[in-house]
DNA sequence: ACCGGTTACGTATCCCGTAATCATT
DNA sequence: AATGATTACGGGATACGTAACCGGT
């Protein structure tokens, strides 16, 4: 029994449903199925109730989760223990991402790293992919984050760790509402609201358009904003629409103010990649990739 | 992090020594040394400091230590729990073995199961090998461990969990005191006294000595006694010698009042397999089965 | 030379993701 | 139809054993 089937299980009892569960632990709903059922296996009993709606817990599951709950809490009080008797070189760990990563997505999981190990002292250095990629050579960032491919640099590991889409940003009006795809055409009928140009969005709109044969110039927005905060503000307020990630609107979806659609003809598939050098990780560098390529980890504040 | 780990580090921790570990754990020392890098890995912090002479605990090996047996205590308390929830076909189990096996190894490995899980009702069912295959065919026995191959039976799964030895068994007097083979040819020149004919040694020994071309009556044994202990009594008295599995004398040779001896040109592997149907499994049972495949769980009393 | 731990490599198993399928509303 | 769980299958990672290799007594 591995600790990491505790606490896929402690998720599933929580949301009460292998779907969604695998949602928020980005993995698939059989991989969920296939825990769950190699948990009963292993302890020789049912745990969950099936249903249509999802499911519930037996009253062995209540048992399981219950233990389930201590042990993992154990294991944490371990770690933390563990992480306060480092040497001096293992309590410090600086973290590179680009604008995009380091505002959203990272930016709530190092204070959630930081919250299970209060003793570590952990620097996020946000800057753009080529100079992230020469201070990990440099030795100035331990690991990096970063939502655009890292190719041809050797002695450095790329691992994918979360999958991202591009979505055209559009306010949640009457003239949208209920929209859930749109052509490219149609959106650059509307002002258009895009990031400066170098920026990330740039290099991955460049990629994505390429089978278009269009590039980031072509879209010709009237509008560019450094600001990812000032781009949604303008788009709520029914001032334009925009492109970009959708982890970067996840807040504002929840909140309905904003809608994302799927831009038709356009791969929106975008990978964050998790860098860093193969030899000469510390040890808290190493329990940080554990923890950033761990399920539902990766999440947005 | 798997549970198993820490109860192999729990061990290693005990004995501070990876090789005794790996004896104890019926596993091969580079798994242990592996198994522990990885922990050491993945906590990001040392746990053993290596010595010649075998391994002790840092600091933090102590920690986790401490951590790993509070953890294990926890998932015990829990299985037993669970298994007290179980519904009736659940809290009954029926195994079966050889004589040789029943009353040595497994004997002892019962007591073990048992006192994890007080509930549960275990029937230990002692028959010969034929006999055995029958009832768990008729569903009379859950499975089984039999120290013989099983073989050219449809339907059931066989899994081996031991590796015993056939030896020579002298009394540890002048005579023999020191030595560590014996030719068959020199055995044979003492009272020879082995189990009876029929018996599950007979069968092994035919199979060992088919490469010699010899059978168990051409050893024409001076006496033959069904009972091992009655055996093994006349052995450390002087009164002759025998040829058995490691595991049946154990316990006599920690004492030091008999040696085991390899016999020369005499291939001494003997597998003990575990048996059972492969559908219909309860929930105990594939317990069961875990728990004696799991290193370290079959051993003597 | 021996004992204890590590490294290297081939193999078996496990776990995940994709895709297809089943069951219920 | 649509949602939610299971089954089937291929690929990648993991863990084991065997064998060869160090390092200290």
């Amino acid at each position: 029994m591995q600790l990491g089937q505790f606490d896929l299980f402690c998720q599933v009892a929580r949301v009460k449903s292998f779907s969604k569960a695998a949602k928020l632990l980005h993995i698939s709903q059989p991989a969920i199925s296939a825990q769950i059922h190699s948990m009963e296996e292993f302890y020789g009993i049912k745990l969950f109730e099936r249903t249509p709606h999802g499911v519930t817990l037996t009253p062995a599951g209540t048992v399981l989760f219950d233990y389930a709950k201590q042990i993992l809490e154990l294991h944490e009080d371990l770690e933390r223990k563990l992480t306060g008797m480092a040497d001096e070189k293992n309590q410090k760990l600086v973290v590179g991402a680009t604008p995009t990563v380091g505002g959203h997505a990272l930016a709530c999981g190092i204070w959630t790293f930081k919250d299970k190990y209060p003793d570590l002292q952990i620097n996020l250095e946000i800057d753009n992919p080529q100079e992230i990629v020469t201070k990990i050579y440099d030795k100035d960032v331990d690991l990096a984050i970063v939502e655009c491919p890292v190719r041809n640099f050797k002695g450095l590991t790329v691992k994918n760790v979360f999958t991202d889409e591009l979505v055209a940003i559009v306010p949640n009006n009457a003239h949208w509402a209920g929209r859930t795809t749109v052509t490219l055409d149609e959106l650059l009928k509307n002002r258009l609201i895009l990031r400066e140009e170098g920026s990330e969005l740039h290099l991955l709109l460049d990629e994505a358009l390429r089978p278009l044969n269009l590039r980031f110039a072509d879209l010709k927005p009237s509008t560019s904003i450094s600001s990812a905060s000032a781009i949604k503000t303008a788009v709520e307020n029914g001032h334009g629409v925009s492109i970009g990630l959708r982890l970067t609107v996840q807040k504002e979806l929840r909140h309905g103010n904003i809608l994302a659609l799927t831009i038709e003809n356009v791969d929106p598939r975008v990978e964050y990649n998790l860098v860093y050098r193969d030899d000469d990780l510390t040890g808290v560098a190493k329990r940080f990739i554990r923890f950033i390529t761990s399920p539902g980890e990766l999440e947005v504040c």
